[in-house]
DNA sequence: AGGCATGTTACAGG
DNA sequence: ACCTGTAACATGCC
């Protein structure tokens, strides 16, 4: 599910949620993440209250007291559930329609909260992880540490990009994808702001012009705000809708439109696919130059 | 059966 | 030491 404007959306539940909550215990029903979690470890977050939570590119960091980080990242199926002690459904709004019942058996970590429920951290793929740090020292934390300025930051702007791209003679989609060279976008959005901004996504990025990086920088902040206050976008569990599930997945452009008609209607083409960096890539041959 | 999937990173080679 | 591309991770679905 994850990329900026999911886990955003994720982080603004949660904190609702939680936000000054007790941890009263945490339940590891599968240690066997990206990375081990270690139950002994976890136990020292008992007790603790969760202060606040931020988003910091696609990862989760909740504030604990003690100076305790609990970082995570939902890798590609991660999401969090509330339920209460009757077992009744209680989710995040952007998973709101899922059927849980079916989801139970993917939940990988529980944590026992101080007003009678559980946050669950579920993943069917397990590509996710849940880390503890210390606060002191958490900006040096190998995952965080090189991270690229945040795309809706004025630190992602037209200069950066060009020094950026001085001297590689990678793919623009590649470097879009890079979370080193700016922090959040993933497969979905990277194509969906090339084919606004109308580049190519196997363009060179030395060959591109200051017009066109100008216009990636903005339509990716455009994409980006736009997909967030849509509540991002589910690409599964999408059939009925309330108001609080995400929607983006409507807007899209490109991404899993394959053999459809280009969406501008001046265009006669349709959307091709491709794959760079092993990734799939969707764009149109006539509007992306 | 085989290919594909919203992500990251270890590794090999230049 | 830096840059780049590929394969691998775990699991389900079409």
């Amino acid at each position: 599910m994850p990329e900026l404007p999911e886990v955003e959306v994720v982080k603004r539940s949660l904190a609702r949620k939680v936000q000054n909550l007790i941890i009263q215990k945490v339940n590891i029903k599968d240690s066997k993440l990206r990375y081990h979690i270690d139950k002994n470890k976890f136990r020292k977050i008992t007790g603790l209250r969760i202060k606040k939570i931020e988003r910091k590119s696609k990862f989760l960091l909740f504030f604990l007291n003690k100076n305790f980080i609990m970082m995570v990242h939902l890798g590609m199926t991660g999401k969090f559930f509330f339920v209460d002690r009757k077992n009744t459904k209680f989710k995040t709004s952007f998973y709101y329609n899922i059927d849980y019942k079916k989801e139970q058996k993917y939940d990988r970590v529980e944590f026992i909260l101080n007003n009678n429920q559980k946050l669950i951290y579920n993943d069917v793929r397990k590509f996710g992880f849940i880390k503890l740090l210390r606060n002191k020292k958490y900006k040096n934390n190998f995952h965080l540490k090189h991270l690229g300025p945040e795309p809706l930051k004025n630190t992602f702007n037209y200069t950066y990009f060009k020094n950026y791209i001085k001297g590689r003679s990678r793919v623009i989609k590649d470097i879009l994808m890079d979370q080193k060279f700016v922090s959040g976008l993933g497969n979905i959005y990277a194509n969906e702001i090339l084919f606004l901004s109308k580049v190519k996504p196997s363009r060179k990025v030395k060959n591109l012009k200051e017009f066109e990086l100008k216009k990636i920088i903005n339509f990716t902040k455009k994409v980006l705000k736009n997909a967030i206050e849509l509540g991002g976008s589910s690409i599964k569990d999408f059939s009925s809708s309330n108001g609080k599930k995400g929607s983006f997945q409507q807007h899209f452009n490109v991404y899993g439109k394959k053999d459809a008609n280009c969406s501008n209607t001046t265009c006669k083409s349709i959307i091709v696919k491709s794959s760079i960096s092993n990734r799939s890539t969707f764009f149109c041959n006539n509007c992306q130059k």
